[in-house]
RNA sequence: GGCCUUGUAGCAUAAUUGGAUACUGCACCUCGUUACGGCCGAGGAGAUUUGGGGUUCGAAUCCCUACAGGGUCACCA
């Protein structure tokens, strides 16, 4: 429809360019369906607004038999268009397999997330970080790309040793089978224990009469954890095999909370395999002189046309630094997926600069795949007390978090919900689906560029905008359906009421809507397409009657949009990770 | 301090990327009152979009400035 009306006015005026063609949504304030903002067109038409508006009204009513009226307000064009072409679009629509999803494309992204320590538990900013990666996953396939998700987990470094060592002074040989700890959770504990004592350590110093930085660095304790970690370098056998053990235990305690969050990984790098990566490839930059060496002997990346500060990639030593791997684990990245056309980075936006540095090193070493690299860096959780803080005993923990929602669900869904007939398991099941729901939705709505206001007390909501009320109006479109099920298409000369051709409308947006949020890499977008969507139905459910309709037409296109509201709620919050019941 | 970033009713948020009278939810007030599954629907009140200036036919959106938050400025990871 908006192509037929650009090429009408094409016809119009033949010097018209596409960008000057502006035709959007009817607001809900005002009469008609499409509007033509007139304002861009004024340089050709040669009349004010409201005349160019009228004329260019009655050309398209004149020349395109859909468009039924018109009315001008302002600079602003409104075509109604018949009912009939609205239900010609619902029909497409029903026909369309899986509708909503796109054709495939030759795009093949790369999409990174989670990207834990492997020296604590997970967290809520985990959380944020975990359902925002796999949902635009998620989202860039139902555009048509192929995806692979993947994490790179840190595994190696001066923290897991902080936790090693807190272990071997401290353990007694705790495990979590001895203890009964969850395995990351057990780690994280002896992080806390060596951060503990390192402050003890560093106030006896204080009190020796230390400064704040001599004491910072010459505790016993850390000098001992950086010892470990260059045995660890040396590959000292006993060292690597506490560190294989611990990691274990955190990585059994990890699968645990991705279960239960539902995500993925098609593909897992390690730094302790990547952490060499990048040297070569800093070599051939040497070469190439796009880096230079200073007189120590350390490696640097000249910035100063991108107006940054130098960036270091090799120490004076020769070991590595973070973007020196990065620098590798990209290219190895692309090797190892050739068909790769991009790549996404899920990481907070506390490392703004280091992909803004990191694009520029790899576009200067050559690699043309930087131009289709993006940081999807989203804000911090905050807290109403403030911000997170382990230190401070702040952070809200991944797993317990989980747990208070789907507890709050069981209370809600034994009080008020429709449990008859299901079995224990399907019982628990449910609310997990509603708690996970609540939570998911209320992490994805937002903005994920934005920073974000979690308060636990109020836990999830479940009236307005919200995963359950979502989930809810499935379930009652899922009992319509299970009376009396919907048959084929409608006749277009069916008659139909405002409320139904609200819904059709919406429906026949949802293509745009993935392509949007695709581009801007937002479930946001989903999660407002979803309610919107559900608001439309559950007014058109208030307002009609489906079971007491007396005309089978207008009860089979009732039926019918029940459905499709159905599996389009279905889709959109599966592109969220969310998934729906049945019954609740 | 330099650079980056954010500021929208009491709270939480949206705005088709420069378009109309700034969307919505929570909380608050009024109406419908157990139904096709009420975790509902209809309506009301609440905003100088942090303040000030500018560009534009048009600014929450772009520019300048002040104020207030946050982030970042390691041969740490």
């Amino acid at each position: 429809m908006q192509e037929l009306i650009g090429n009408k006015l094409k016809e119009l005026y033949p010097e018209l360019t596409e960008n000057l063609i502006q035709i959007q949504k009817t607001r809900a304030e005002f009469e008609g369906d499409m509007t033509l903002v007139v304002f861009p067109l004024l340089r050709v038409t040669k009349k004010n607004p409201v005349e160019s508006g009228n004329f260019i009204g009655e050309f398209l009513q004149k020349e395109i038999p859909m468009i039924t009226g018109f009315n001008v307000v302002k600079g602003f064009l409104n075509l109604e268009i018949d009912s009939q072409y609205w239900l010609e679009q619902f029909n497409s629509i029903l026909e369309t397999k899986s509708y909503g999803q796109h054709t495939a494309t030759d795009k093949a992204y790369i999409v990174e997330y989670s990207s834990p320590n492997t020296n604590k538990p997970l967290h809520l900013g985990h959380l944020r970080n975990n359902f925002l990666g796999y949902s635009v996953a998620e989202i860039l396939k139902a555009n048509g790309h192929e995806v692979v998700k993947t994490q790179i987990i840190n595994d190696r470094g001066i923290h897991i040793c902080k936790s090693m060592l807190a272990w071997e002074k401290l353990g007694n040989g705790e495990t979590p089978n001895s203890s009964g700890l969850k395995g990351d959770k057990l780690v994280g504990k002896y992080y806390v224990a060596f951060d503990k004592q390192y402050k003890e350590e560093i106030a006896e110093l204080l009190e020796a009469g230390k400064t704040k930085e001599e004491a910072e660095k010459q505790a016993p304790i850390l000098i001992e954890a950086q010892e470990m970690l260059m045995k660890w370098e040396k590959n000292d056998p006993e060292t690597i095999e506490l560190w294989k053990t611990m990691n274990g235990w955190v990585y059994e305690g990890f699968a645990v909370t991705y279960n239960t969050m539902g995500v993925d990984f098609d593909k897992l790098y390690y730094e302790s395999d990547t952490y060499i990566l990048g040297k070569d490839i800093v070599e051939e930059g040497l070469q190439k002189k796009v880096l230079y060496k200073k007189e120590d002997g350390s490696v640097w990346c000249d910035l100063s046309d991108e107006k940054m500060d130098d960036k270091l990639l090799l120490r004076g030593d020769g070991t590595s630094v973070y973007m020196t791997q990065d620098v590798g684990t990209a290219v190895e990245r692309f090797k190892d997926y050739p068909k790769t056309t991009g790549m996404i980075y899920t990481v907070g936006n506390e490392q703004d600069h280091h992909f803004k540095v990191l694009f520029v090193i790899l576009k200067k070493l050559g690699y043309s795949f930087a131009n289709e690299c993006s940081h999807l860096s989203y804000g911090m959780v905050n807290l109403p007390t403030g911000r997170m803080k382990s230190r401070e005993g702040t952070v809200v923990d991944a797993d317990e978090l989980m747990q208070d929602v789907v507890d709050d669900a069981k209370a809600i869904a034994e009080e008020r919900g429709h449990l008859e007939g299901m079995s224990e398991e399907q019982r628990n099941s449910l609310y997990k689906t509603i708690g996970m729901g609540g939570l998911k939705y209320y992490l994805l709505k937002v903005d994920p560029r934005k920073s974000m206001m979690f308060n636990p007390e109020e836990s999830i909501d479940l009236n307005g905008n919200t995963g359950p009320f979502i989930q809810y109006t499935y379930a009652r479109t899922q009992s319509i359906l299970r009376k009396q099920s919907a048959k084929g298409t409608i006749e277009i000369e069916t008659e139909v009421e405002k409320s139904e051709l609200d819904i059709i409308k919406h429906l026949a947006g949802l293509p745009e809507m993935i392509t949007e949020a695709g581009k801007n890499q937002s479930p946001a977008l989903v999660s407002n397409y979803t309610y919107e969507l559900v608001k439309l139905y559950n007014s058109f459910y208030q307002s009609v009657s489906i079971f007491k309709e007396e005309d089978d037409k207008k009860q089979n296109l009732r039926l019918l949009l029940t459905q499709q509201v159905s599996e389009t709620v279905e889709f959109t919050m599966s592109l969220l990770g969310i998934s729906v019941p049945e019954k609740m």
